[in-house]
DNA sequence: AGAATATATATGGTTGAACATATATATGTC
DNA sequence: GACATATATATGTTCAACCATATATATTCT
Protein backbone atom coordinates (compact mmCIF):
# COMPACT_ATOMS: atom_id res chain seq x y z
CA UNK A 1 0.00 0.00 0.00
CA UNK A 2 1.51 3.00 -0.86
CA UNK A 3 -0.97 5.35 -1.08
CA UNK A 4 -0.51 9.39 0.31
CA UNK A 5 -2.90 10.91 2.91
CA UNK A 6 -2.74 13.40 -0.06
CA UNK A 7 -4.68 10.83 -2.93
CA UNK A 8 -6.46 9.41 0.09
CA UNK A 9 -8.44 12.87 1.28
CA UNK A 10 -8.84 13.81 -2.78
CA UNK A 11 -10.57 10.56 -2.89
CA UNK A 12 -12.40 10.76 -0.17
CA UNK A 13 -13.82 14.44 -1.17
CA UNK A 14 -16.69 13.04 -3.24
CA UNK A 15 -19.94 12.89 -1.60
CA UNK A 16 -20.65 9.62 -3.69
CA UNK A 17 -17.68 8.02 -2.62
CA UNK A 18 -18.10 9.01 0.41
CA UNK A 19 -21.20 7.85 1.01
CA UNK A 20 -20.48 4.13 -0.52
CA UNK A 21 -17.52 3.97 1.61
CA UNK A 22 -19.26 4.55 4.76
CA UNK A 23 -21.68 2.03 3.69
CA UNK A 24 -19.01 -0.25 3.10
CA UNK A 25 -17.56 0.58 6.55
CA UNK A 26 -20.55 -0.66 8.10
CA UNK A 27 -21.69 -2.86 6.17
CA UNK A 28 -18.45 -5.08 4.94
CA UNK A 29 -19.64 -6.41 1.55
CA UNK A 30 -22.04 -5.11 -0.83
CA UNK A 31 -22.56 -4.95 -4.28
CA UNK A 32 -23.17 -2.37 -7.10
CA UNK A 33 -27.14 -2.79 -7.02
CA UNK A 34 -27.19 -2.48 -3.50
CA UNK A 35 -25.08 0.47 -3.52
CA UNK A 36 -27.37 2.11 -6.43
CA UNK A 37 -30.03 1.29 -4.19
CA UNK A 38 -29.43 2.71 -1.35
CA UNK A 39 -28.27 6.23 -2.71
CA UNK A 40 -31.10 6.26 -4.86
CA UNK A 41 -28.98 7.38 -7.62
CA UNK A 42 -28.24 5.81 -11.58
CA UNK A 43 -25.65 2.84 -11.69
CA UNK A 44 -23.38 4.36 -14.10
CA UNK A 45 -22.12 6.39 -11.84
CA UNK A 46 -21.94 4.49 -8.72
CA UNK A 47 -19.92 1.63 -10.94
CA UNK A 48 -17.81 4.73 -12.01
CA UNK A 49 -16.80 5.84 -8.58
CA UNK A 50 -16.43 2.33 -7.51
CA UNK A 51 -13.42 1.34 -10.18
CA UNK A 52 -12.18 5.30 -9.07
CA UNK A 53 -11.47 3.26 -6.04
CA UNK A 54 -10.55 0.02 -6.68
CA UNK A 55 -7.84 1.56 -9.03
CA UNK A 56 -6.81 3.44 -5.96
CA UNK A 57 -6.87 0.12 -4.15
CA UNK A 58 -8.98 1.49 -1.58
CA UNK A 59 -11.45 -1.25 -1.82
CA UNK A 60 -11.24 -4.36 -3.58
CA UNK A 61 -14.10 -6.40 -5.66
CA UNK A 62 -14.94 -9.78 -5.66
CA UNK A 63 -17.40 -11.66 -8.01
CA UNK A 64 -20.29 -13.73 -6.84
CA UNK A 65 -21.72 -14.87 -10.04
CA UNK A 66 -23.88 -12.17 -11.37
CA UNK A 67 -22.98 -9.82 -8.62
CA UNK A 68 -19.73 -7.92 -7.77
CA UNK A 69 -19.19 -7.28 -4.17
CA UNK A 70 -17.24 -4.23 -2.89
CA UNK A 71 -15.52 -3.92 0.59
CA UNK A 72 -13.33 -1.90 2.12
CA UNK A 73 -9.37 -2.65 1.13
CA UNK A 74 -8.29 -5.00 4.78
CA UNK A 75 -4.67 -4.00 3.89
CA UNK A 76 -5.12 -0.42 4.22
CA UNK A 77 -2.78 1.26 6.27
CA UNK A 78 -3.85 1.82 9.91
CA UNK A 79 -4.22 5.91 9.62
CA UNK A 80 -6.73 5.40 6.82
CA UNK A 81 -8.76 2.99 8.60
CA UNK A 82 -8.67 5.61 11.67
CA UNK A 83 -9.75 8.61 9.13
CA UNK A 84 -12.46 6.43 8.02
CA UNK A 85 -13.43 5.78 11.54
CA UNK A 86 -13.24 9.49 11.97
CA UNK A 87 -15.42 10.56 9.47
CA UNK A 88 -18.40 7.89 10.06
CA UNK A 89 -18.51 9.25 13.42
CA UNK A 90 -18.93 12.77 11.69
CA UNK A 91 -21.35 11.21 9.84
CA UNK A 92 -23.82 10.41 12.73
CA UNK A 93 -26.88 11.87 12.42
CA UNK A 94 -25.98 14.11 9.14
CA UNK A 95 -28.00 14.14 6.43
CA UNK A 96 -27.55 11.74 3.36
CA UNK A 97 -25.49 9.45 5.04
CA UNK A 98 -27.98 8.31 7.96
CA UNK A 99 -30.85 8.30 5.07
CA UNK A 100 -28.43 5.41 3.07
CA UNK A 101 -28.38 2.90 5.87
CA UNK A 102 -32.05 2.58 6.46
CA UNK A 103 -32.84 2.89 2.44
CA UNK A 104 -30.25 -0.20 1.85
CA UNK A 105 -32.36 -2.40 4.83
CA UNK A 106 -35.35 -1.20 3.39
CA UNK A 107 -34.72 -2.79 -0.03
CA UNK A 108 -36.61 -5.47 -1.19
CA UNK A 109 -35.16 -8.62 -3.13
CA UNK A 110 -31.95 -7.93 -1.95
CA UNK A 111 -28.95 -10.03 -3.39
CA UNK A 112 -27.45 -12.91 -1.02
CA UNK A 113 -29.23 -14.32 2.10
CA UNK A 114 -29.54 -10.97 3.76
CA UNK A 115 -33.07 -10.89 3.99
CA UNK A 116 -32.87 -13.47 6.48
CA UNK A 117 -29.93 -11.95 8.55
CA UNK B 1 -19.40 23.99 14.79
CA UNK B 2 -21.44 23.08 12.29
CA UNK B 3 -19.00 21.46 9.91
CA UNK B 4 -20.10 18.43 7.99
CA UNK B 5 -17.03 15.77 7.12
CA UNK B 6 -17.85 16.12 3.55
CA UNK B 7 -16.97 19.72 3.87
CA UNK B 8 -14.12 18.57 5.91
CA UNK B 9 -12.41 16.25 3.50
CA UNK B 10 -13.35 18.93 0.47
CA UNK B 11 -11.71 21.39 2.37
CA UNK B 12 -8.79 18.86 2.97
CA UNK B 13 -8.37 17.44 -0.48
CA UNK B 14 -6.11 20.37 -1.00
CA UNK B 15 -2.14 20.03 -0.69
CA UNK B 16 -0.77 23.53 -0.18
CA UNK B 17 -4.11 23.58 2.68
CA UNK B 18 -3.15 20.56 3.92
CA UNK B 19 0.69 20.97 4.16
CA UNK B 20 -0.39 24.28 6.26
CA UNK B 21 -2.46 22.00 8.59
CA UNK B 22 -0.23 19.95 8.96
CA UNK B 23 2.36 22.22 10.23
CA UNK B 24 -0.53 24.18 12.40
CA UNK B 25 -0.98 20.76 14.13
CA UNK B 26 2.66 20.70 14.90
CA UNK B 27 3.91 24.10 15.59
CA UNK B 28 0.53 25.68 16.89
CA UNK B 29 0.74 28.92 15.90
CA UNK B 30 2.35 30.12 12.49
CA UNK B 31 2.08 33.61 10.51
CA UNK B 32 1.85 33.65 6.79
CA UNK B 33 5.06 34.42 5.82
CA UNK B 34 6.26 31.28 7.98
CA UNK B 35 4.35 29.34 6.05
CA UNK B 36 5.69 30.77 2.82
CA UNK B 37 8.86 30.34 3.29
CA UNK B 38 8.23 26.61 5.03
CA UNK B 39 6.61 25.82 1.47
CA UNK B 40 8.19 28.08 -0.50
CA UNK B 41 5.41 29.18 -2.68
CA UNK B 42 3.83 32.70 -2.98
CA UNK B 43 2.43 34.55 -0.30
CA UNK B 44 -1.06 35.22 -2.24
CA UNK B 45 -1.48 31.36 -2.58
CA UNK B 46 -1.23 30.89 0.90
CA UNK B 47 -3.31 33.62 1.92
CA UNK B 48 -5.72 32.57 0.18
CA UNK B 49 -5.89 29.06 0.83
CA UNK B 50 -5.78 30.26 4.73
CA UNK B 51 -8.62 32.80 4.16
CA UNK B 52 -10.46 29.49 2.72
CA UNK B 53 -9.96 27.54 5.99
CA UNK B 54 -10.65 30.62 7.87
CA UNK B 55 -13.98 30.83 6.21
CA UNK B 56 -14.83 27.47 7.34
CA UNK B 57 -13.94 27.85 11.06
CA UNK B 58 -10.64 25.26 10.59
CA UNK B 59 -8.20 27.91 11.60
CA UNK B 60 -8.55 30.77 13.57
CA UNK B 61 -6.11 33.83 12.89
CA UNK B 62 -5.34 36.43 15.49
CA UNK B 63 -3.24 39.68 14.86
CA UNK B 64 0.19 40.30 16.72
CA UNK B 65 1.22 44.27 15.26
CA UNK B 66 2.51 42.86 11.45
CA UNK B 67 1.69 39.72 11.73
CA UNK B 68 -1.20 37.82 11.70
CA UNK B 69 -1.16 33.94 13.26
CA UNK B 70 -3.03 31.42 12.24
CA UNK B 71 -3.57 28.39 14.51
CA UNK B 72 -6.03 25.06 14.17
CA UNK B 73 -9.95 26.08 15.40
CA UNK B 74 -9.54 24.42 19.05
CA UNK B 75 -13.32 24.01 19.29
CA UNK B 76 -12.77 21.90 16.00
CA UNK B 77 -15.26 18.96 16.97
CA UNK B 78 -13.05 15.36 18.17
CA UNK B 79 -13.54 13.39 14.97
CA UNK B 80 -12.40 16.21 12.84
CA UNK B 81 -9.41 16.64 15.02
CA UNK B 82 -8.69 12.96 14.99
CA UNK B 83 -9.01 13.09 11.52
CA UNK B 84 -6.05 15.38 11.33
CA UNK B 85 -4.01 13.25 13.59
CA UNK B 86 -4.10 10.41 11.45
CA UNK B 87 -3.61 12.36 8.34
CA UNK B 88 -0.32 13.63 10.21
CA UNK B 89 0.69 9.91 10.82
CA UNK B 90 0.16 9.27 7.26
CA UNK B 91 2.79 12.04 6.02
CA UNK B 92 5.42 10.50 7.99
CA UNK B 93 8.26 10.46 5.41
CA UNK B 94 6.03 11.40 2.80
CA UNK B 95 7.68 14.13 0.29
CA UNK B 96 6.45 17.60 0.68
CA UNK B 97 5.58 17.00 4.61
CA UNK B 98 8.77 15.74 6.00
CA UNK B 99 10.45 18.94 3.87
CA UNK B 100 8.51 21.51 5.38
CA UNK B 101 9.03 21.17 8.63
CA UNK B 102 12.91 21.40 8.06
CA UNK B 103 12.40 24.74 6.02
CA UNK B 104 10.24 26.08 8.29
CA UNK B 105 13.36 25.61 11.44
CA UNK B 106 16.46 26.77 9.23
CA UNK B 107 14.19 30.53 8.38
CA UNK B 108 16.26 32.79 8.93
CA UNK B 109 14.74 36.37 10.45
CA UNK B 110 11.62 34.44 11.58
CA UNK B 111 9.28 36.87 13.43
CA UNK B 112 8.80 36.50 16.94
CA UNK B 113 11.04 34.93 19.49
CA UNK B 114 11.66 31.42 17.90
CA UNK B 115 15.38 32.04 17.26
CA UNK B 116 16.31 31.63 20.59
CA UNK B 117 13.87 29.03 21.21
C1' DA C 1 6.00 64.75 14.28
C1' DG C 2 5.46 64.07 9.35
C1' DA C 3 6.82 61.99 4.92
C1' DA C 4 8.71 58.34 2.49
C1' DT C 5 9.67 53.58 2.28
C1' DA C 6 9.51 48.71 3.45
C1' DT C 7 7.18 44.68 4.97
C1' DA C 8 3.05 41.74 5.83
C1' DT C 9 -1.29 40.35 4.36
C1' DA C 10 -5.51 40.32 1.58
C1' DT C 11 -8.36 40.52 -2.62
C1' DG C 12 -10.15 41.18 -7.61
C1' DG C 13 -10.20 39.20 -12.07
C1' DT C 14 -9.05 35.83 -15.49
C1' DT C 15 -7.62 31.46 -17.37
C1' DG C 16 -7.14 26.57 -17.63
C1' DA C 17 -7.29 21.99 -15.99
C1' DA C 18 -9.50 18.49 -13.42
C1' DC C 19 -13.47 16.08 -12.60
C1' DA C 20 -18.40 14.83 -11.78
C1' DT C 21 -22.49 13.97 -14.37
C1' DA C 22 -25.55 12.16 -17.98
C1' DT C 23 -26.65 9.44 -21.90
C1' DA C 24 -25.65 5.69 -24.68
C1' DT C 25 -23.66 1.39 -25.44
C1' DA C 26 -21.00 -2.79 -24.47
C1' DT C 27 -19.77 -6.91 -21.75
C1' DG C 28 -20.73 -10.71 -18.83
C1' DT C 29 -23.68 -14.02 -16.22
C1' DC C 30 -27.74 -16.84 -15.45
C1' DG D 1 -33.57 -12.59 -23.19
C1' DA D 2 -33.12 -10.56 -18.39
C1' DC D 3 -30.27 -8.75 -15.19
C1' DA D 4 -25.92 -6.79 -13.33
C1' DT D 5 -22.02 -4.26 -14.26
C1' DA D 6 -18.66 -1.67 -16.99
C1' DT D 7 -17.08 1.72 -20.32
C1' DA D 8 -17.16 5.54 -23.86
C1' DT D 9 -18.18 10.10 -25.12
C1' DA D 10 -19.81 14.64 -24.41
C1' DT D 11 -20.99 18.43 -21.41
C1' DG D 12 -20.92 21.37 -17.51
C1' DT D 13 -19.09 23.07 -13.30
C1' DT D 14 -15.86 23.77 -9.87
C1' DC D 15 -11.72 25.55 -8.36
C1' DA D 16 -6.75 26.28 -8.06
C1' DA D 17 -3.16 29.15 -10.07
C1' DC D 18 -1.45 33.43 -11.45
C1' DC D 19 -0.85 38.37 -11.83
C1' DA D 20 -1.76 42.74 -10.37
C1' DT D 21 -3.17 45.56 -6.90
C1' DA D 22 -5.03 47.14 -2.42
C1' DT D 23 -4.72 47.71 2.61
C1' DA D 24 -2.45 47.81 6.98
C1' DT D 25 1.36 48.19 9.94
C1' DA D 26 6.26 49.21 10.83
C1' DT D 27 10.48 51.65 10.14
C1' DT D 28 13.58 55.22 8.75
C1' DC D 29 14.92 59.84 7.79
C1' DT D 30 14.81 64.74 8.22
Amino acid sequence: MNITPDNFLKLLADTTRLRCLMLLLQEGKLCVCELTHALDDIQPKISRHLATLRDARIVIDQRAGQWIYYQINPELPDWAKQMLKSTLKGTIGQKPFNQDLKKLHTMSRRPGNKMCS
